[in-house]
DNA sequence: TTCAGGTTTATTTATATGATTTAACAGACG
DNA sequence: CGTCTGTTAAATCATATAAATAAACCTGAA
């Protein structure tokens, strides 16, 4: 038998593999306490060359959570110089031990994006977007009679209000949104209050199609409002 | 005299330097039609070896900007994929040619983000986020009498707030609000209505000390769209 | 003795370079 | 039409040398 060392288990290549895996320790905090690995130990304890473990550190140095100086070593950065939107930080977040207050600050953040790009979109979209909006609609309705998958087909339709705004930095926002509803799955075991949302996504949408920006903003925040309230009962009720 | 070649100019080290001018030269555009240099082109154009080559494409990679795979070559990708919020790449959006549009995009998140923070800084910000507040705008009412910097200390000021929301997602938008305030420095060449803002700031401040969160995003909102107006009528009057 | 100040040393990252391997494609060939 | 083969560019490995700096170590005056 071969010497199966970490190289198996990693990802497409070794660099991006080792990168997964040490993102996910120090988001996991695994690395509390003990210092971080010099480059030496770490190419050692995976199996792999130094160039392979500079490229995978100089990665996490660029997302913000390593900082690399000779002779003090690499060290693991604070939290707030991470680059949370980072759409590898945010699924190492979703990796790790559930957090009820991850979940509500994704939510606060959610209640301040979603409802200001739907009325933007409803401002300003394109044809193209309202098309984006239909598909992302037509698959909510179809996840509701079993046809599609009720989670893509929700971040289908968040996400594409966000692309629909017209603004770059909303479209940023898909991981999050992405990450908010599987997070939230986790932890209640199934999506909100999905069959009477499916009215008021429909809402949204008419708003949105009929160039109504306060109505859209107003509704879209009432679609989040609803998410969090629902996600703090549950917590109640434990 | 020495060779000098792209060694000099650069920043803390080689790999920052070469990640530097390869950044601003993506996010500037100025390889559009031409294709991405080969990792033995970029090489040798900037006088440094490969390692540092590579481990300044492998930090393109993880922002975003880039994609390398084998005979394929390295490659731009589409802005849809950068990761916008990271402090470099709005650095490197900041040294690019102005343009109102993103201007206008800076201000559009600005309105969605903070009179959020404002408000739940408000509802749960503690003694430790009201010293920040106060400290920003003590900054500011300094530099209203010439005694501080005035860009830096309306950063100070409103950052302060998005990290008294106590969601470390606000928090990340500091970089995103200083871009902002620098750029529009940049277009309007003065602070947009800077006398008139002490007083708004300070009521937003008082809002958030009297726990009236709907006061503080009432206040906020205005100061935000004060400034967003300031620039339309800015470029009206052109 | 003690301690401020400079100097050396050891450790770790940073850079350089050569060799080899792998992935993807293009074109030849059966 | 598929398969084989060659070519290209990145990926990986290995090793050597340079630079940075933290920590240990002096040194000499108070």
């Amino acid at each position: 038998m071969e010497p199966m060392d970490a190289r198996d288990k990693l990802g497409r290549n070794l660099t991006h593999g080792l990168l997964d895996k040490l993102g996910s320790m120090i988001v996991g905090d695994l690395f509390s306490g003990k210092a971080f690995p010099t480059e030496a130990e770490l190419s050692e304890q995976n199996g792999v060359s130094r160039s392979v473990t500079r490229e995978a550190v100089k990665m996490l140095t660029a997302k913000g959570l390593l900082s690399a100086r000779p002779r003090q070593g690499t060290i693991i950065q604070p939290v707030s110089q991470w680059n949370l939107f980072d759409p590898d930080v945010l699924r190492w977040m979703l990796e790790r031990r559930f957090s009820i207050d991850l979940l509500i600050q994704f939510g606060q953040l959610r209640a301040a994006i979603e409802p200001a790009a739907a009325a933007l979109a409803a401002k300003s979209a394109d044809e193209a977007g309202f098309a984006l909006i239909r598909a992302g609609y037509a698959r909510l309705a179809a996840a509701d009679v079993g046809q599609d998958d009720t989670l893509e087909a929700d971040v289908a339709f968040h996400v594409a209000i966000l692309r629909a705004s017209g603004n770059p930095f909303f479209g940023q926002f898909r991981d999050v949104v992405s990450t908010a509803l599987k997070t939230s799955i986790r932890y209640t075991n199934r999506m909100a209050g999905r069959t009477a949302d499916l009215a008021a996504h429909e809402g949204v949408m008419n708003a949105i199609f009929a160039r109504d920006d306060k109505g859209a903003h107003r509704k879209m925040q009432a679609i989040i409002e609803d998410a969090l309230s629902t996600i703090l009962h549950h917590e109640e009720a434990k």
